[in-house]
DNA sequence: TAGATTGTTAATCGATTAACAATC
DNA sequence: TAGATTGTTAATCGATTAACAATC
């Protein structure tokens, strides 16, 4: 079993090998890749142990190569299609977000019960009617469901999605869904970071007193 | 020292301590707490004994009391003021965020350098000038810095902030940023997630093969 | 060869879980 | 009293760090 914590730092190796690439840099080691990081060496070669042998002794690891197999441990290569549920605020940035586009993911469906919106379209791409869950889904290939709708019509959301046969969830609503087990589900809270940054800035404060 | 998974977890405590609230229900044991949240109760009696003795034994946990606690040691009572630098999809998403206000967090002022924006308002919210950061920051008496820029601009702008005398930086950009150790910095990796959840996805496959 | 650097094993550290006395 | 539930200590588990042989 692979921790969390693995996981969530190999995106940070992903992108920093790519910015490196693109520097022409053709080799790193992996105590240049955690200066850059501010991870200690040992434990990026520790991660990436996990997977296999990508570097090479006394050398370092090709920049090029590693980079792909990252991609390739992360799934980037399948371009995961997404469908935003919820065309709020929050909602319309995602579906506008660029930095998606460059990791292989693209948002090809947008959907909402606002009679409003359905029809039009935000960023070039249509609003659907939630009512249609299970069609627009199959239409339009979607891997991957956003929910960016209030707290108390989430597990709703998720429900349909489950049942339109979703392959996976990233959740931005601050409240706890149910899905099957077999459904990876990831979630989104900003409170949370908000709610530590206010927790760090008045231990701070305590100290002075 | 109290460990960032702690923390991360009290503004969950504190947001289904505030739903039972309005449920009406005055006292609440580990136990149902941990089942509206997955966690289990001795995890939720250990974070809270972090912070001192909330509960009666054989009785639980006095609601509107423990949600008091919590938002005081989150220093949610400090209501915090934000200024977003950034005005693109996201942070125009976030200066539209109803969910801050209710934490007790409110968006007093919006930076950008795009001359078509500065003079602008977003949800009321004026947008000034990032190059008149520490007249801004003073002006509006903002405690919080959200970074919403590019990658490639999100040190500088962190620089910015930091020499205008900001508390606290919650930074969205996905890129490691440098300030000075006494001033907090929450990051906010929307790709981490969304890659992390790719991964999933991809060893779900995996195991079919 | 000497210096650099990986991959891996062992040691340490820290977080979670289990157990249970205290007590309402 | 019996049952419920906290707070805390001890046990376990898992992640990080240190050390170092292998080797380029």
């Amino acid at each position: 079993m692979i921790s969390q914590a693995t996981i969530d730092r190999l995106p940070l190796y992903f992108r920093t090998l790519r910015l490196v690439e693109d520097e022409k840099i053709p080799i790193i080691s992996s105590d240049e890749l955690g200066r850059r990081l501010d991870i200690t060496p040992e434990q990026i070669r520790k991660d990436l142990a996990t997977f296999g042998q990508f570097g090479r002794k006394g050398i370092g690891y090709d920049v090029r190569e590693l980079k792909e197999k990252l991609a390739n441990i992360l799934g980037l290569q399948n371009n995961w299609r997404l469908a935003i549920v919820g065309v709020g605020h929050l909602g319309g940035a995602l579906a506008n977000y660029v930095n998606f586009a460059s990791l292989g993911f693209s948002v090809v469906a947008l959907l909402d019960i606002n009679k409003n919106l359905i029809g039009t379209k935000v960023n070039d791409i249509p609003v659907n009617n939630v009512a249609n869950m299970k069609s627009v889904i199959r239409k339009y290939n979607v891997d991957i469901g956003v929910i960016t709708v209030p707290a108390d019509e989430a597990q709703g959301v998720a429900d349909l999605l489950v049942a339109a046969g979703i392959k996976g969830i990233w959740n931005f609503a601050p409240t706890k869904l149910s899905v099957p087990a077999e459904i990876p589900l990831v979630n989104e809270d900003l409170s949370i970071g908000l709610s530590a940054l206010s927790y760090y800035m008045s231990q701070d404060l305590t100290e002075v007193y």
